[in-house]
DNA sequence: GATTTTTAGGCGAACGTTCGCCCTATTTAG
DNA sequence: CTAAATAGGGCGAACGTTCGCCTAAAAATC
């Protein structure tokens, strides 16, 4: 293989200085057509590309964003992390940039490992996801001075720029079809106290019923930690309650929990939909084969990744960046699980 | 935030010259005890991390490993990738390396954006992922003298390095597996002929039928390009053949497939495992919500990933690799969906 | 026609490393 | 006791850019 090509080769090739070449191919000096379009001939003829390693020394900066996510490691299915990635990677490309993975092993210091990408200029910026109550990663990078956006939002006591999609008008959207289609009685399997998403979720029902003026039942608000063995064994006991009690629909925190709990429901011989409606999240691609259809909430997904890279290079350029703070709904997706409440049915 | 700490930085307080400092650093040269303590205390208490943009003009590499897998983009369920890419991160972290993102969009001419990528320096070398026959990257990437190590294999007319999990290994060994329960009519849905993956694997089924003297229907063999929906759509087919014919075992490409052939199945009011028995590929998370258990070959990806990131460094290093084409079985994970052949079973 | 402004392009420096070579003082060998 | 070997550390250079400043010629102004 030749050597490299480097500005130098394309000047002497040219007859110009190599730092006017740098200039030309950068936008910002203006020559004569005709010694422009030596350097572009020069420039084509030698297949001249500009050393990255070079211009990030010189500009001090990397034009990476890092980027990590904590998967469960023997338990890989995560589609909704999947397309986000996906849609960061192909934003962050489209404006000069990569994404550089990193590991987050349990048991490491987090913040550590961020501190050693910032202090070394591996990266010049953060994508997070996953985040938590009291999140250490936030206050941490915001120590470094170092730019970042989340998906996903920490408790509120320091404000930064994320894109999140809010789950609380998701499950309230889920609340109002099972009212609508004539539902009084719901339950909610729901996450732990400890969960911000789940806290987030469960108030879109709270405030749901309470603005359709329904009393809600202590035993309807179940917690449980798992996906479908949470909802599977969680449903027996709302299905128990008294009849009078008893919810005629679930509304589940994802789409994993609500196949639990349909399996359960089946299991008793009611029927998913009519007797029981069950709803769920996420819409992720294997509920296709379960049936009956599951009505779930599809997020945005796509277009949060692409609107935290843009505002991430915003940052990073020091634009001012309108809104820091975004909040995308997601959609309903309405199946076969939920169908009007038929009380003189079968049972 | 205060100013970047560098090597001179360091130096000025331990008072030697800097490159005395890198080289005590990176362990190239002995000082006395005294300068080392001083260094390293000049270390500590500045928090000192070396510049990698520096680094990487210097040593010219960039300590970067670039990687791209082409999801469907409306169907993101790939947990086989999923954890290859996990285990290659922490693999490249644990040697210094770090994988770096970029996207493939179809349309987009696939050499341009490797070429692109090797020529500013960006990445030392490639990780490849989802080859198919003839899979232009490797000539490619081979005339522009970067390494690459694939997870999978193309055709071999370039010898390339590679990490691969023996996809006709582990059809032979579901294949054996039924016959050892005494089935003898087995039939197979396997993928497109020019998919490579998938011709591979129907050879461990006519191998392992040819090894047993078992005669092969030509109506058993049934392809398709889908996944649950072939092995729905598809399986009736084989339960419509004569008694005498029809076959008491059906071996798939894929977990999503055996799921439809098992949903078919059981529409049909055969019981899955002793009337006809499945099997799947991949051990995908989700077969754990269906019953009955699926039968299924699980591939060793973690160990796959973490092959594939330490050869291609030693090769960035130029140490020899032992073995350049690595070829890694499955295991056989045995549920329900395979029973004991009882011809004289309901119907 | 003399002076000022603009234009085209050159030049030096710096970003923070690594690496080879050099020098001096000490140790070892003869 | 002298000559050679070694250890400890310094110094210059280079990696390939970008960026500010400088100069000479051309163009615009009075």
């Amino acid at each position: 293989m030749s050597k490299k090509v480097t500005l130098k080769d394309v000047a002497r090739r040219a007859g110009v200085s190599y730092q006017t070449v740098s200039k030309v191919l950068s936008g910002q000096k203006r020559v004569t057509p005709e010694v422009r379009d030596r350097i572009y001939a020069a420039v084509e003829e030698l297949d001249y590309r500009p050393n990255v390693a070079a211009r990030n020394l010189r500009t001090q900066s990397s034009y990476l964003l890092g980027y990590s996510w904590q998967p469960d490691r023997h338990y890989y299915f995560n589609p909704v992390l999947e397309e986000f990635q996906q849609s960061v990677v192909e934003a962050a490309e489209e404006l000069g940039y990569h994404i550089l993975l990193f590991p987050q092993r349990q048991g490491q210091d987090l913040v550590e490992i961020y501190q050693e990408l910032v202090l070394t200029g591996r990266v010049d910026g953060f994508i997070l996801s996953g985040l938590e109550y009291y999140d250490p990663r936030v206050p941490a990078l915001n120590r470094l001075n170092v730019p970042l956006v989340a998906f996903g939002r920490t408790d509120s006591d320091h404000a930064f720029p994320y894109v999140d999609v809010d789950g609380q008008a998701g499950i309230y959207l889920a609340a109002r079809h099972l009212m609508d289609l004539g539902h009084e009685r719901i339950a909610i399997l729901c996450w732990p106290e400890t969960s911000r998403v789940g806290t987030e979720r469960l108030s879109g029902y709270l405030q749901a019923m309470e603005e359709a003026g329904l009393p809600i039942d202590p035993a309807w608000i179940v917690r449980g930690e798992t996906e479908y063995d949470f909802g599977y064994g969680a449903t027996p006991q709302l299905l128990d309650l008294p009849l009078d009690r008893r919810p005629t629909a679930i509304v589940t925190m994802h789409d994993l929990i609500a196949l639990g709990t349909i399996s359960a429901v089946q299991e008793r011989g009611l029927r998913v939909g009519h007797d029981i409606a069950v709803t769920g999240f996420d819409n992720v691609p294997v509920v296709r084969y379960f049936r009956p259809g599951l009505t779930t909430l599809q997020q945005p997904v796509w277009d949060v990744g692409q609107r935290v890279v843009q505002m991430l290079i915003s940052l990073l350029k020091n634009e001012d960046v309108e809104t820091q703070q975004v909040l995308l709904t997601p959609k309903l997706v309405i199946r076969e699980s939920t169908q009007p409440y038929s009380p003189e049915d079968t049972e």
